[in-house]
RNA sequence: GCGGACGUGGCGAAACUGGUAGACGCACGGGACUUAAAAUCCCUCGCCCCUACGGGCAUGCGGGUUCGAGUCCCGCCGUCCGCACCA
């Protein structure tokens, strides 16, 4: 018997299906319209193991629509500009277009060997002007709805690369290239306004009812929505005569504990806080604290340990419900400017980091919220009382809950003009300038006249030059002879180019609106991208789960906001898979090794024994990885797309080994010898046991592909696999065989192919349909029922489906097994379930 | 610190709304075929006691609810992930 050669089946049916377009998605179709997207990738220059199962999964989806009478757009493209690129240049001295082309090409040929069903004239790249320039064109739509803006702000500066680097690039104070010493700089930077969306953004999560619950919670806290009282304490006059800050009338702070008002027993601002700055050109020691508290460190370990201190300003200020009562202003290390007012109203006896500030410097602890009875006004704990209660020594709010509290105390601030109840956002606005040249150009043109011009529309795209090099540090466009110098627009006069690209996931948040249409003269046809959109199921790895999906989101609702597109979010259903892991190895040495340097537990080099680490995500650093392509080579595509959807949850981590690729092999080359017509004579009587199996194994199967458990569905079509080739060869067999092939095509389509051929099908079977079920054949004329004694089960025993309880109790209690346990005690109780079980309770 | 997820054989895992725990796969062991090997096929495979029949114990640990708990409730322990001085 013939074995599978998938290294020429592969070849072959790719080769069909592309000459055939069998995947290219038709925009007029009448069929009811399906959109599956995998995120796309970062042309690194290879695909890995999770680009490898991520892409599986949402190609056996795709296949499987297909299969269901879907129209189904499955695309795929590449997320081209970045850093990699430009480093690449500066290390090999490539363009980093010529690089990115280049690797695009070699990752290209490797998705193509594994067979996914893509629609490959949908291809587009970020890095292509054909894409960004229509980017540039939607900026400035943005720009023109006051979505955009432009203004100073710190950012992380490395001095040596000459860069703003992102905060996940500055590791421990330094660059991650260079190691500088990373500064703070102020540079003027383009924003989007993601703010005038958080309320949107947030209410929006409870639409997305196909998301998992982590992602959702984690955007809103991200979006982190808090309410409360923004309200501000008058500065004393006759304390603040004597400090040079007398002229300054009110420090505002915000709350979300308005209600323990009467608790306060200081005001703390944070150390770039005018306040303090004033402070510190006047007192050098306020100036030396505040260095100090820049020096402190921002890590997650640092920030635990580090104790809470802060800075007696000598301003005292008045308590807004009692003019007598005066406060003490601090600058404290633990206020931070970016959040709320910069300023806080500290109540110790109701916030554990207001309570060590006040122990620590001796301040007043007063509790307003009791729990119980204890109304004593001195809170003696260390731990802060956060919980619900009835508000105590609190003038007029005596009595009242915390919620009723806040409430008054927020009525009271209006009613008195000196505060607001007012909704505060962790979410920043989105800061999108880089500078870098391998981005999107931001089309603006700075004109001395004119101030900011925007690069007219017809005059698009912005397109990079180039004639640039990467010799020196820095943005190359901004020392770029011509590029950068231009005539201004508007009035003619020599005017300079924004030299800044936009951030990178700014070409990530409306590629899957390009991919559904991608006319030349615009960036999508509205009418034709609402047809696809919004993306049916999205698959992709949870480290997305904030910034790109958040993004995405963001940029679609502007869209619609200026008229481009009627989506409010663009990603229906989202699916966040697991990593692909693998075991670790070290040698004595303790360096670690690469799967290939080992063999039988030795170092294949030395011999040396090998030390078997834990499973982790497969990473350069610990040598852990493997590469798909041999693996294709030597196993071809279907077993590789065969484990990478077998045992595993998809959700979960997947190890990678030897022996499971091993596996997924042998079953392909089981389920060809199964459809390869053996000549055995075949008998015309019917075999219902297996009909009904096949019936049976067809629906969960569909059912298990829906909801993405392919874990399943694979346990399925193993067992099924199996009582076909027990079956004796009847017609009713070769029916199942022709479904079982139906079955596996969206796994393994390239044997599907190739069988259902050599079973003499007409067309392919990425064409065919998927079977139809009998529902009739779904159901069982008998069941197993369970016979136990307290609990614990004795026997079991067949019945006729919708049995008789009465039926079933005798049957039950006829059992020698029950009459054995019950040693002739009376039953005192029997449960029945019908169809389930008998429980007798002896 | 806050929030979340998870904990089932040697391993990856199944188990519908509480109803036969361990489907399916991997590994290990035994057997058939073969001169031999590979490939393939068959059998065993949670732990303990017993020759066997059979029985006991088992879903991180301790309680509880129930005729019945991997599943529900309470309290611990552990692992992983996210956020982090957010007022």
């Amino acid at each position: 018997m013939s074995r599978f050669n998938a290294l020429t089946a592969d070849a072959k049916w790719q080769a069909v299906w592309d000459e055939r377009a069998t995947f290219a998605a038709d925009d007029a179709s009448p069929k009811p319209k399906s959109y599956v997207l995998e995120m796309f990738p970062y042309p690194s220059g290879k695909i890995h193991m999770g680009h490898v199962r991520n892409y599986t999964m949402g190609d056996v989806l795709a296949r499987f629509r297909r299969m269901t009478g879907h129209e189904v757009l499955h695309p795929m493209g590449w997320d081209a500009f970045g850093m990699p690129a430009e480093n690449a240049a500066m290390e090999k001295g490539v363009h980093p277009g010529a690089w990115t082309y280049q690797n695009i090409a070699a990752m290209k040929a490797q998705l193509k060997r594994l067979g996914f069903a893509l629609d490959w004239s949908r291809e587009l790249a970020t890095c292509d002007p054909g894409y960004y320039g229509h980017e540039q064109a939607l900026f400035l739509d943005l720009l023109a709805a006051g979505l955009v803006y432009r203004k100073e702000s710190a950012v992380n500066w490395d001095p040596v690369d000459m860069t703003v680097l992102a905060n996940e690039q500055v590791i421990d104070g330094r660059g991650w290239r260079s190691a500088a010493v990373v500064e703070k700089r102020k540079l003027s930077q383009w924003f989007l306004k993601i703010t005038d969306f958080a309320d949107e953004l947030l209410d929006g999560l409870s639409t997305l009812d196909q998301w998992p619950d982590k992602v959702r919670l984690m955007q809103e806290n991200w979006i982190g929505k808090s309410e409360g009282l923004t309200f501000g304490f008058t500065v004393a006059d006759d304390v603040s005569a004597t400090s040079p800050i007398a002229d300054e009338r009110r420090i505002a702070v915000y709350s979300t504990r308005p209600d323990t008002i009467f608790g306060a027993s200081f005001v703390a601002v944070a150390a770039d806080h005018p306040i303090a700055l004033e402070l510190a050109a006047v007192n050098a020691d306020a100036a030396g604290f505040i260095e100090q508290c820049k020096a402190g460190g921002t890590t997650a370990a640092e920030l635990e340990t580090q104790e809470k201190l802060g800075f007696d300003t000598g301003l005292k200020v008045r308590h807004p419900f009692d003019s007598g009562w005066m406060l003490p202003v601090f600058i404290a290390n633990f206020v931070l400017m970016d959040y709320g007012t910069g300023a806080v109203m500290g109540v110790p006896a109701h916030d554990q980091r207001d309570l060590d500030f006040a122990r620590k410097y001796g301040l007043e602890v007063r509790r307003v919220v009791a729990d119980d009875d204890a109304a004593d006004p001195v809170f003696a704990g260390e731990e802060a009382y956060t919980g619900p209660g009835r508000l105590v020594n609190s003038a007029f709010l005596d009595g009242l809950s915390v919620t009723d509290a806040k409430r008054a105390v927020i009525e009271r601030a209006e009613a008195g003009g000196w505060g607001q109840g007012s909704t505060v956002w962790r979410l920043r606005d989105w800061g999108v300038s880089r500078q870098r040249y391998w981005g999107t150009p931001i089309p603006i043109i700075h004109c001395e006249a004119c101030g900011v011009v925007p690069v007219p529309k017809e005059q698009l795209p912005v397109v990079l030059p180039e004639d640039v090099s990467f010799d020196v540090p820095g943005n190359p466009l901004d020392r770029h002879p011509s590029w950068k110098h231009v005539a201004c627009p508007s009035c003619g006069g020599a005017a300079r180019r924004e030299t800044d690209t936009l951030d990178t996931f700014v070409n990530s948040s409306w590629y899957f609106i390009r991919f559904a249409s991608q006319p030349e003269d615009q960036p999508f046809d509205r009418a034709v991208a609402e047809q696809w959109l919004p993306v049916g199921q999205y698959i992709g790895g949870v480290e997305h789960a904030i910034l790109h999906l958040l993004y995405a989101r963001f940029w679609t609702r502007a869209l619609r906001r200026v008229g481009r597109i009627d989506v409010a979010e663009p990603f229906a259903g989202l699916f966040t898979q697991g990593m692909v892991t693998h075991e670790t190895y070290q040698d004595p040495a303790g360096a670690w090794l690469s799967p290939d340097e080992v063999a039988d537990g030795r170092v294949v080099a030395t011999g040396e024994p090998v030390t078997v680490g834990r499973v982790e995500k497969m990473s350069k650093s610990k040598k852990n990885t493997v590469d798909p392509s041999p693996i294709v080579d030597r196993y071809g595509a279907d077993a590789v797309r065969w484990f990478m959807l077998s045992d595993s949850p998809p959700e979960r981590d997947l190890p990678w080994s030897e022996a499971g690729i091993e596996g997924a092999w042998r079953f392909v080359q089981r389920l060809w010898r199964l459809a390869t017509p053996d000549g055995a004579p075949v008998t015309d009587s019917p075999d219902h046991d297996l009909a009904k199996r096949v019936h049976r194994t067809t629906a969960a199967v569909a059912s298990d592909i829906e909801a993405l458990q392919f874990n399943k569905a694979v346990a399925r079509l193993y067992e099924l696999t199996s009582a076909i080739e027990k079956a004796a060869p009847s017609t009713d067999r070769e029916a199942a065989i022709t479904t079982l092939l139906q079955l596996v095509a969206p796994m393994v389509p390239h044997l599907a192919e190739e069988a259902w051929a050599l079973r003499g099908n007409d067309g392919l079977i990425a064409d065919a349909t998927w079977p139809t079920v009998d529902p009739a054949l779904l159901v069982d004329d008998e069941v197993t029922i369970a016979v136990q004694v307290n609990g614990k089960l004795r026997d079991t025993l067949t019945a006729a489906k919708g049995a008789a309880k009465d039926a079933l109790e005798a049957a039950a209690l006829a059992s020698p097994a029950v009459q054995r346990t019950l040693e002739g005690k009376e039953p005192k109780k029997v449960v029945v379930v019908p169809d389930r079980l008998v429980n007798i309770v002896a």
